[in-house]
DNA sequence: CGCTTATTGATAATGGTTGTCAAAATCAGG
DNA sequence: CCTGATTTTGACAACCATTATCAATAAGCG
């Protein structure tokens, strides 16, 4: 049988506040600050069945962390995201919607889903790592 | 200095031996089996540098592996993958290029890298699919 | 050949993720 | 509103892929 807890409950709602992908990690960490007591491990089960529900979206960042998006195909946008500090900003992409489909289409794929995000370091911490090299 | 070493060989051969993507482990692995006693990290190593410079196709397997897999095309490109059966199409994308760095540079990003890839159904599995349904 | 220096490789360290298991919480039924 | 069966939690240990360390090795140059 399937409980309900209010963990679970934290877990999706914290995942629905965030914008973009979130690694398990920071959103424990983003439950902690609002002074939720729940365990890392509860973080990483939650997550891991809301992925399984297809309820949430998971995918790899280029370090091997499993990012997770709450899984609403309303409102698509991609997100260009600082590797160093973590800013992300939200980026429109008209151009890569269509040519994803293009893409897709010509190879005889359909129901074609796309990750398509940008990591790089942002100008304050490029700033920051020229001067610190 | 750069220097060649059998090791590096090693590793550029087997890799080209292999048929679609490798674990780093799994080609240590082989290359032992093979009677070679290159090392683990050099293994890394080398498959690190062969992605750096475009000879080698590196993703992450949804268990977080790196995979790599010898490159076809030399350059940066990205993947159209089967979700059902993992059929991965090499696919070209100038346009998404240009567009990850316009969009970095617009925001002051630098050091950009990006993670493009598409999910979909092969034709196949969509036939198969749709009939199973 | 000998020197300089990049490279190697055994091993330790790292860090994200998953397993463990006793304690707490949930739900159903009385 | 209790009670009991059972799921879930959570602190912590275990895991495992990957990276860093650093002395020893070997490539390339003269």
């Amino acid at each position: 049988m399937k409980r309900n807890t209010w963990q679970r409950e934290a877990v999706r709602e914290a995942l629905d506040d965030t914008e973009g992908f979130i690694s398990a990690q920071a959103l424990h960490g983003a439950l902690h600050q609002t002074g939720s007591p729940i365990g890392l491990a509860t973080v990483y089960r939650a997550l891991g069945d809301l992925a399984a529900n297809g309820e949430a979206d998971s995918l790899q960042s280029p370090d091997g962390e499993s990012l997770y998006r709450a899984c609403s195909t309303t409102g698509h946008h991609h997100h260009l995201i600082c590797r160093n500090c973590g800013l992300t900003v939200e980026i429109a992409a008209d151009e890569v919607e269509t040519w994803a489909q293009k893409v897709a289409a010509d190879h005889g794929f359909t129901g074609a889903a796309h990750v398509v995000d940008v990591f790089g370091l942002c100008a304050n911490c490029t700033k920051l790592l020229a001067a610190g090299e």
